[in-house]
DNA sequence: AATGAGCTGGACTATTGAGTCCATTTTTCG
DNA sequence: CGAAAAATGGACTCAATAGTCCAGCTCATT
């Protein structure tokens, strides 16, 4: 989202935004704007012309993010057994979780959070928000169509959730290393999905 | 912990230790030393004089807080009912998360993790890590006792610990508020142990 | 070819904050 | 009491970094 919309190269502010978001998710927010313009293949002062400060920067970041973040967590198609479309909820916020690009995202927000407060809540909506209002959704029509006995869905949502993610979040946030193979993934969601049944199953 | 061992004043040691602590916590590592002097009614000298920098000071109230967290976490006394037993467990963790004290223990850590992994770590260590060791140590002794049936009991102490943490961490993270009421802890912490049971009784 | 917008690179300013210095005062303790 | 240790406070140095400036260069369009 250039600032100055004349003949400017998008193809450079896509360059500066990536290597920004590389630069910043790894180095901190502190890291210094000579940096990105080195890691990008351009001058500070064309940085400065696309994004006016070092804040906004950051805010495009997080706003080009925030759009994808939301889209993989669209309802699952209709199963025929919910415990699959929960192992599928599962898995895509394992992902998020896990991958290095959201890894840099919530690292970043969570050290912007201080100066930019709007910026971490806007996160907060798109990401943790989003996807716990989405799965409540779906355990609210699940119990309506008799598959699921969930009494209170926000939590138990929140439980789903929380199940999945574990530790992990926080062991990304610390730098303390952890696998992402798919087979992991896979494994967790599974196992999440299969336990959540039994403590809200309809039996 | 004071660098020099003369006729330094402990109490000074506290007072500047708790006012870094509370000016770090609120307003982010990059807060500057003249503030947490002010703040401890002491001059900047002699915050040098008991530590010798700015990162050996975050070490000292990191080092500090890492042996209080562990203490709540011993295993609760056996119950009769394990359900109550885990209840416990999520209580303890909750507040450790949720108060204010814990709260901005782990955002200075977190914001100090790029530059200070081993701190991290250590953190990482004395607070989730112990956490799940232990509350893990107690499904697979219940289990055994037969009152319980855990198959994976370091998942499964995961998968707890997230039920009863779930969002609050992340969003204590970007700052935004939520509630920390002694009736919301023991709501979650109850309902959680309650179908962890459902989940993973012997039934 | 000429134009002009955007880009380069590197020097420059201004600010902020860690850590030091030091002359003076206060505290501790023999 | 008197000396040694520690604390004060305020000025100081030094390094890092956001953001600006500018002279010369590139390149698409006409």
């Amino acid at each position: 989202m250039p600032r100055i919309v004349g003949q400017i190269d998008q193809a450079k502010s896509q360059a500066i935004l990536d290597a920004a978001a590389e630069v910043l998710g790894t180095g901190g927010l502190s890291a210094p704007m000579d940096e990105i313009a080195r890691r990008a293949g351009v001058s500070k002062q064309t940085i400065y012309n696309h994004y006016g400060s070092k804040a906004e920067l950051i805010r495009a970041i997080v706003d080009r993010r925030v759009e994808e973040i939301a889209a993989p967590l669209l309802a699952p198609g209709a199963q025929d057994h919910p415990q699959e479309a929960l192992a599928g909820f599962g898995r895509v916020m394992l992902e998020l979780v896990l991958r290095p690009l959201g890894r840099s995202m919530l690292k970043m927000t969570v050290q912007a959070a201080d100066d930019m407060p709007d910026l971490a809540r806007a996160f907060y909506e798109a990401g943790p928000r989003t996807s716990r209002r989405r799965l409540a959704d779906f355990l609210r029509q699940e119990t309506l169509a008799g598959r699921l006995a969930v009494d209170d869905p926000d939590q138990a949502a929140d439980f789903f959730a929380g199940m999945v993610i574990g530790v992990r979040q926080i062991a990304g946030l610390l730098g303390v290393e952890q696998a992402a193979e798919p087979e992991v993934i896979e494994r967790v969601a599974q196992e999440a999905a299969r336990r959540f049944m039994r403590a809200y199953g309809i039996d």
